[in-house]
This record gives C-alpha cells, sequence and structure tokens, in this order.
DNA sequence: ATTTCCCGCCGTGTATGCAACAGCGCGGAA
DNA sequence: TTCCGCGCTGTTGCATACACGGCGGGAAAT
C-alpha cells in the first residue's frame, strides 16, 4: 500500500487543505488522468477544488520539487514532461537505486519481513496468470516498496520513492507488452531468492537487469508517447 | 524561429521573491546561520525580508521537500533537525549516490572536465597546505559537484547536490578536525586517479571510503552538537 | 500576403484582512 | 499547595483585492 511517508512525521493531524490538493493533484498526474503537458491552471483548479487560488498555488508549489509538475516563474504550471535524456537518467538512477536497496534488503530484513515479501510475490504470481494487469501493477508498488522499507533507511526510501512515482507516468503501459508480466514475475522470482539467501551482490545485480528491462520496454512504447503536438 | 521552451534550461529568468528568500534561507541554513531547531516565524521572517507573509510561506514550502525545514500543520516551520538515525541513512545513501557518481565521472567525463577536476584538486592542495579551512570547504563543494557533472546525469546531479545540501549543516565542523584536511585530499586525490584512470570500480570503493570517513568524523563531533547550546 | 508593432485581456505575483486553531498563563477548586 | 479548566494572545490557514507581466489578436506598414 503506498502510502506517502514524509521522513519521520508519524501523526499527520489534520491535513491542510494546500496538501489535500497536492495529493489529489499527484495522484492524478501518477494514474496518467492528468497527462504531461497539461496547463494547470490556477483560477481553474481552484475552482474545481472549491477553494480560492492559496492552496492551490500551495499545492503547485509543493509539487514541483517532486518532479510532477513545472513551475514557470510567470508562466505558470504544467504537468512535467521530461525529454528523453532525463528519462534514461532518471531510470539509471532509479536501478542504481533499487539495486541499493535489494542489497541492504538482503542483508537486514527481517524474518517477517522476508515472509511479507514471499506473500507478496505470491499474490502476484496469481495476478500474472489471471492476467490482471491493473491489480499486477498495483502489487508490483507494494512489492518495491517492500524492498525499500526492508532496507530500514528511511532516506533511501523516501527518495526511491519519490523517483519511483516521478516515472510513474511514463511505465503506465508498460507492463502491457505482450510477454512482460510474466517476465516481470520471474526476475522478481530471482530477486527474492537472492535476498532470502543473504545474496547482496546477487540481488543488486539481479534487480538492475529488472529495471534495465523495464526501460528497455518502455523505451519501445516512447515513440507513440513522444509527440503530443505533432498532430 | 520557433519558440523552443525546453524544460531543463535553468537560467532563471528573473527569481520571483518567494525563490530569492527560498534560497536566501537555504543559504543560511546550509552555512549553519541559521541552527537546527530555530522557529521560522512567518511574520518575524516577512519583515526581515521586507515583503509581506505571502512570499515566505511560499518559500517555507518550498523548503520544506528539501528537508532543510520541517513544517508542522498548524505549529509553523522550524530549522530541520534530523535525528541521529536519520543522518546515518543520509549518509549511507550519499556514499553511494557518490560513488555511482564517481563511477560514471570514471567512464565518462570529458577530457576537459577531467582537465578541470585535476585543476580544482590542485588549487585544493594548496588551501589544504595553507590550512585555510573556509576555502577548503568552499572548493570542495566545487570538487564533488565536478564529479556529479561528470556524469552527465542530470538527475544523479539533482539528488546528490540535494543530498549533500541537506547533510551541510551538519558537516560544518568537521573539516576542522586536526588531521582531517589532509586526508580528505588525500582521498581526494585517489579518487582523481582512478577517474583519469578509468577505473570505476576503483574510483567507487575509494569514494565510499571517502564518504564514510567523513561520516566517521563527523559521529565524533555529533555529541558535542547534540547538546543545544548547553554553554 | 506577410511581417511587425501595439494594445487589451488573462493569469500570475504580492499584499492585506479575517477566522480558526494552538499554546499558555491565570484563576479557581480540591 | 497542586491540579484542572478556561479565556487570551499569537500565529497560521485561507480568502480576497490589487498590480505587474506575458501572450495573443488585430491593425497598419511594407
Amino acid at each position: 500500500m503506498p502510502r506517502r511517508s514524509t521522513t519521520a512525521v508519524p501523526p499527520p493531524p489534520r491535513p491542510t487543505r494546500g496538501e489535500a490538493i497536492a495529493a489529489s493533484l499527484a495522484e492524478e498526474i501518477v494514474a496518467g488522468r492528468l497527462k504531461p503537458g497539461t496547463p494547470l491552471d490556477e483560477l481553474g483548479l481552484a475552482k474545481a477544488f472549491g477553494s480560492s487560488r492559496t492552496p492551490v498555488r500551495e499545492a503547485l508549489r509543493q509539487l514541483a520539487p517532486t518532479g510532477l509538475v513545472q513551475v514557470a516563474p510567470r508562466r505558470g504550471a504544467v504537468v512535467a514532461i521530461p525529454d528523453a535524456t532525463q528519462l534514461k537518467d532518471m531510470f539509471l538512477v532509479m536501478a542504481e537505486l533499487e539495486a541499493m536497496a535489494a542489497a541492504l534488503s538482503a542483508l537486514s530484513m527481517l524474518p517477517e519481513q522476508r515472509r511479507g515479501l514471499e506473500r507478496q510475490h505470491a499474490a502476484m504470481a496469481a495476478m500474472m496468470r489471471a492476467g490482471d494487469v491493473a491489480a499486477y501493477r498495483a502489487a508490483n508498488v507494494t512489492f518495491h516498496h517492500l524492498l525499500y522499507l526492508g532496507t530500514h533507511n528511511g532516506y533511501l526510501t523516501e527518495i526511491a520513492t519519490a523517483t519511483r512515482r516521478r516515472l510513474a507516468p511514463f511505465r503506465a503501459a508498460q507492463l502491457e507488452a505482450p510477454d512482460r508480466l510474466r517476465r516481470s514475475h520471474e526476475e522478481h522470482g530471482e530477486i527474492v531468492t537472492a535476498i532470502q539467501r543473504g545474496d547482496a551482490a546477487g540481488a543488486a545485480a539481479r534487480i538492475r537487469t529488472h529495471i534495465g528491462l523495464t526501460e528497455q520496454t518502455w523505451s519501445v512504447m516512447a515513440v507513440a508517447l513522444r509527440r503530443p503536438d505533432a498532430a
């Protein structure tokens, strides 16, 4: 369950209006309902959320550092459009972050965390067989999040999650590729095995491959997504 | 000429008031002039900066995700106080990010970047010999930044810089330790050599050690910093 | 017809005002 | 004397108002 986890603030007593809007917008963007390039008009959003411009502005400012939206000083905000280079950069870093997470998890996951990972993996097997892409995708987020938590490193968890979120809009369709679901699950299996074995290097290597393949799969579809305005 | 609004070309045309305040505050915090735990009163800051509360609020909201300040929903903002665990987490991630940067740089630095790195290192030798800690510290930031730039990976540069900034307030005194300046420079030398040799693994290993030692040095002084100004 | 300049509109940046909440000290009761 | 409740004050959250700047459309000149 991908819960927003800031560094170490366990009780978010009462979310402020701006935070609520930020969360809502982030959700919309990550889910792909707000497409890259969409202009985010403050007044429009304000009316949509039934508030004034102030909380909307705060939300946008809050989202900007996450990379989900891009704000130009006097020209307003749009849903972020990373170019191909940036995406490649992010995938590379992502692979390393995940590798680090896998390695750390292999070493320091607690027994019940290991069981949880195993359970998650098993559950995904069923989804894979059923061809339920939506469920698998959701479960996949959890799977990787379990890896992060296994590191017992809050900061790593934080930036890995952020990177994953930021990449999410561009991986939406990635699991749709015919054989991808099965292979993804296979790769997960190898990762889990390595982790259970305490094989840090092996787990890291396996997940690098995993992300690398994900990236390649994505590249294939990238062309289609590339030109939003060429029409 | 078709208007090409590239997204990641950051010469900020005209910084807005909020951004200026955010930058200023960040500077103050990183430099250690605003100590962790200091409450950041909106109205007070507004008067200090000669503006209204609005830009100050934006600045604080903007700074919160960077981790430099912590904002409690209805209780205002304070200069961030990471606990020891968080700091350890961050140092660990930092070490890996730098390792990754060093490895990538070893492989893909351009000739003139390599020359620049060498030059920077040479300049720091002089500062080291002169015992000019302030200059060395500033140059050190540049040194590591050159490493990031050498990767030609914008995202890595981004998060490594962010992490370094976030850690900065807690390393302010770190180079003060007697022999640290000389050893730091020695380690830099080994890193540079490995990079020039194209030895990615070696560079990564060297810099892991470098950061690790930094962390240890820091731990020693942590005790002193822990007490909230008992003196 | 095309290009260029100017003007008006829309949207953002900033200031101010109002309401609600949090912290805190004071007074009263046990 | 100590503990609890209550109102007060300061600060934040949000809304509204005002000013500046950018952008696009239209008109005029080439």
